[in-house]
DNA sequence: GCGAAAGTTTGCCGGAGCTGAAAGTTCTCC
DNA sequence: GGAGAACTTTCAGCTCCGGCAAACTTTCGC
């Protein structure tokens, strides 16, 4: 028999759930970047991907999340990349440096996610959704940073520390859709980081 | 006869108006402060304000504006004053500089602040919305600042810089309500600005 | 292999958010 | 004080979303 020992250890359920997933998330992306948010309903992502819509709520918590939240970069590895930054470099950079894996995951799906940050431009209403992907991120981040730093957790220095990167990384990611990723996501995010680390003076007209 | 000549430029109707929103956003802080953002409803919202659930969404485009959004502090006048800033001042100090009228008032109106801000801080989904509240100022905000810098409307500096003051200020609201207004909104965003300025140096343990 | 266990999909149903239209009420302005 | 504008209400209807239980599929123990 023709066996597949590559699909060993993760089984063939959970193939067909990522699959499932991952169709619902194109059929999204898909459908919005054609009619835009408010003309695709739930039943028209579900229909294209050959589910019901109830299956969809399984999947996603709704519509938007759909667009927005993507499994693959999940956030737990940038943590733990984080955690594992040596102590001694300061935490901005250590900040930049735990995202360079994130950025690589990025790039290597280059098309769906400049298809999302496409569509969230298009559709400000998702704007804040990208925000509350990150929320929670942010708030772990906040008390990892205030370890690395050795400050109390209520210290002003970690939560906005977290709260600007963030802020940054997105306005990186928005930028590299823009021109449609004729830079490198990495590119953009250092220009970003290195404009925060010189204090953000004007730019000088030269 | 007895006249009110201080309620002769706005009429009846307009106080009224006024009113209904007050009566609705307090309506809406206070049954939310109670039972949490996911057990109240429209509805109750707007009995406790003596109008029909219509009326809300003739006032709010949806339940969560009526808490984060506040009219009181329009952002068209930040705008005005960031444009007023002196050309000479670098523009991250600018923006300081026209926060200040905005902090003024919502210091004037501490208690629904505070509340409106301990509501977001225990219902992390207007956390996003909070954001939503200001994505247009932001946008504006950036054209504005590429014009005060002297770079092309894509630069990435006038993004960069509305996104991250953006969340400095978020910051530090969320930290002014997190020990109850203990100390002024006006020295926290000091405090994140010095600290933005500095490019977000490691605090110094003492 | 095979049958039970565990997980997934689905239809059904109901509550809640939100919108448009039409009718009724209140204010404004002349 | 009356015509008309502005606001509110009622009502009907759509979409989002979650709970439930039945049907189905995959996995696991034997």
């Amino acid at each position: 028999m023709i066996e597949q020992p590559a699909a060993q250890t993760v089984g063939l359920r959970d193939r067909k759930k990522q699959q499932t997933r991952d169709a619902l998330a194109t059929a999204a992306l898909r459908l919005v970047a054609e009619r835009g948010l408010e003309h695709v309903t739930v039943e028209e992502i579900s229909a294209a991907a050959d589910v019901s819509s109830r299956t969809f709520f399984n999947y996603f918590p709704c519509k938007d999340d759909a667009l927005v939240a993507d499994h693959s970069v999940d956030s737990a590895r940038f943590l733990t990349r984080l955690a594992q930054v040596p102590p001694e470099v300061p935490a901005l950079a250590a900040v930049r440096s735990a995202l360079a894996e994130m950025i690589d995951r990025m790039q290597a799906d280059r098309e769906r996610w400049l298809l999302r940050m496409v569509v969230i431009e298009r559709n400000p209403a998702l704007l804040p959704r990208l925000v509350a992907a990150g929320v929670e991120t942010e708030r772990t981040m906040t008390e990892l940073l205030a370890g690395r730093v050795g400050v109390p957790p209520d210290h002003h220095f970690p939560a906005l520390l977290a709260a600007v990167t963030g802020a940054a990384f997105r306005s990186a990611m928005l930028r590299w859709a823009a021109d449609d990723g004729a830079r490198s996501l990495s590119d953009l995010v250092d220009e970003a980081f290195e404009t925060l680390a010189a204090g953000l003076p004007d730019p000088q007209a030269p």
